[in-house]
DNA sequence: GCAAAAGTGTTATCTCTACACCCATGC
DNA sequence: GCATGGGTGTAGAGATAACACTTTTGC
């Protein structure tokens, strides 16, 4: 590495990916199945190396891309840095990891990578622990754990519960979002007062919609602020 | 990078540190005087690269070490990497950047690297908008920004700016963090009842002090909790 | 005594929660 | 009509903010 010190050691730069959406009202995390060593034949997070003169949020980009087919209609944040060295059995693999949300139901596993390689992709169901039925490879389990919480913690105090939504949604599907990360049964009559009355955070559309039956009910999109004051309570565990 | 696909672009790996305190009441952040090309004469985060064999977070404790002399005594989090391909001049150098908290007035500067090389270190002030004064050498200004920006968000719901503090402290004490981290001047009768009806989150010494002045103190440790519900929420911004 | 900081009490106001209740659709 | 989900009203519990007031020290 001209330049910098002789002692310096390379590493190789990774950005993998934690991709969650609701499938059936529940959290799913998108997977592919690893078709080479080490760890063949087991489940990992999507993900791959940076390029040359590529930064890691845009070697994300590009994966997600690649992944899942969706383009802007994504939330995609750094979720954090994992550089234990014994993480990659080949060498010195430093991974920064990206939390994605993509709406419901969007881009089915079934519809990716048409033209790609054939690696298997799955969303996979996430448990109340933040953990998937079957081992991840590498130090992915862990990666994933702190995505969920990531995910979780951020639904309380952001506009972030509307990246699982579609552009235009109503206040029940947005309450149904924290149902399935939280795994909680929030009153529909007081969420809807609370997100209703915050000011700047959601946009009525002006129109409604039967899809999810009964009443019809307003559309909303997005609004522009991005924090949420006061909060959403996450309902406390009881002892 | 044997094992690797040969595309693989290698990077150094560096771990910085926005190291906090208080300085007088107000916030300060540690910087380095560069003695070296490239921001030669520019002040600079603390930080080194990652050695052979270590991960980001020891690294990012053994450079804190070596900076201040202090050891457990500190809070130590990852902050964030940052990994723009033409961040360091030298060449591909991707930043796991750490938020580390230091007790008020704890490792004065002066007596800092008493032993090591000769290079001037400081704690300068951070302003409200979480910059300095004098501009820092590489995207060090960015992330000091998103440092304070997680310190101030941080106190609002964890524990956290009781490692501002001595190991016993007042709740005087802990208030003044508050209003140095954010700038306000939160009421001391309406803090005190709050920190100290919280459950868990702080353990009463028995002992009082007064070093701060004023009528007797109760001294406190740092209870078994690590979030705050209900939060203390931060004064809004006036319109 | 006086200043300073700690700590307690009080009250109006706001927020939250748990409901009762009505509304507008599909079937 | 009936089920389903949308949306409004309301009362009690609890949290908050503002501030009066007492306590205990140093000087």
């Amino acid at each position: 590495m001209p330049g910098l010190p002789d002692a310096v050691v390379p590493v190789a730069l990774a950005a993998d990916l934690v991709v969650l959406t609701l499938v059936d009202g529940s959290l799913h995390v998108l997977a592919v199945r690893r078709a080479e060593a080490p760890f063949i034949g087991r489940w990992a997070l999507p993900g791959g190396f940076v390029r040359e003169g590529e930064s890691a949020q845009r070697a994300a980009e590009r994966e997600l891309a690649e992944e899942t087919g969706l383009g802007s209609r994504v939330h995609l944040e750094q979720l954090a840095s994992y550089s234990d060295p014994a993480r990659d059995p080949r060498g010195r693999v430093v991974s920064v990891a990206h939390l994605a949300l993509v709406p419901a139901d969007d881009a089915p596993p079934e519809a990716m990578r048409a033209g790609g390689d054939a690696a298997e992709v799955a969303w996979l169901p996430v448990t109340d622990d933040g953990s998937t039925a079957e081992p991840l490879a590498f130090d992915h389990a862990r990666i994933l754990r702190d995505g969920v919480e990531r995910a979780r913690a951020k639904l309380e105090y952001s506009a972030l519960a509307a990246a699982f939504c579609e552009e235009e949604f109503t206040v029940g599907e947005l309450r149904r979002v924290y149902d399935a990360v939280w795994g909680v049964r929030l009153d529909a009559r007081n969420f809807h007062r609370k997100v209703t009355g915050a000011r700047g955070f959601l946009d009525p559309v002006g129109t409604t919609t039967t899809r999810d039956g009964g009443r019809p009910a307003a559309l909303f999109r997005r609004g522009p602020a991005s924090t949420l004051n006061p909060p959403i309570t996450r309902p406390p565990e009881p002892d």
